[in-house]
DNA sequence: TCCAAAAAGGATATTGACATCTTTTTTGGA
DNA sequence: TCCAAAAAAGATGTCAATATCCTTTTTGGA
């Protein structure tokens, strides 16, 4: 349903951090790639990028891992869109026609503008502190696969 | 914007042919693919999937061609998502991590669950006359590519 | 000083959506 | 009866997202 899964991907590793770096305690790659069922490689790329965007930290070599620093609980979920899917999307034609304009409407514009400026809202102002807070019973099992 | 292009070759398709089958004039595949900018062998299966569907007619042969029958106009956009993309899509979790489901939800449950419903509820109630309808200045335009 | 562990980087493989090309079937009319 | 036009069917090609594998860099500790 339009995200990929480099999104989801990125969302569930940053989230894995998050809940399992407490006192210090790095996150180490292999780990969470088991743990949310991910294919290791790939998701090395997009752990990578997140390094680079600023929202992780890592640090290389024996007892290093991934951990969090100052912007990854107020990062929001369109930075994260913008990562691995490019932001693009959200003023794109649904049917791919051009891009997407209300002088020049498709036949779907109109239904689609006010779904697609919510999720846009949305992605805007939550952020990956704010997924965490949601009260689930079991946050962990809420990133798995099972 | 999660529809394929497909969907969108399928929805344009049915409505050139929507807009052009008046007083029984068939519309071929070759003009419906020239004036839309689709591709033609493309096309060609997609709107065999609409007829097989029911929701279009065709005739083979010289003077043959597409066009309207007594579904088409009731036809829902639901319908074409499911010929071209598949209806899973709606209750599939959108990080892709299992059936959809509030009693198992994952972090962006709560958030995409209502967007998504929306899209559902507008897809179900909106017919392809609904689109024809709708006050376009230019409807022509609206399924081109410029 | 060297080693092993870990992230980073880079090269290659797979897959599914999208696109193109060719052959077959159907059918109205000369 | 035959031909040409059109949809239907099927075979093959392309490309980007996804996945895997291998190499390089970094670094804490023995
Ligand atoms: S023009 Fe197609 S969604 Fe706006
Ligand atoms: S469980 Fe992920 S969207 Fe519902």
């Amino acid at each position: 349903m339009f995200l990929s899964k480099s999104f989801g991907y990125a969302l569930r590793g940053i989230l894995y951090v998050a809940l399992k770096d407490t006192e210090g305690r790095k996150v180490k790659l292999g780990e969470i790639a088991e743990k949310l069922s991910v294919p290791r490689h790939f998701l090395a790329k997009i752990m990578k990028l997140m390094v680079q965007e600023g929202i992780l930290s890592s640090i290389k070599g024996p007892y290093g891992g991934f951990l969090l620093n100052e912007n990854t609980l107020t990062a929001k979920l369109i930075h994260l869109v913008k990562i691995t899917d490019g932001v693009e999307q959200f003023n794109t034609c649904v049917l791919s026609l051009r891009k997407c304009n209300s002088k020049n409407p498709c036949p779907l514009h109109y239904q689609m503008l006010k779904l697609r400026d919510g999720m846009l809202a949305e992605f805007s102002k939550t952020t990956i502190g704010d997924l965490l807070n949601q009260e689930t019973p079991d946050f962990i099992k809420s990133i798995s696969v099972i």
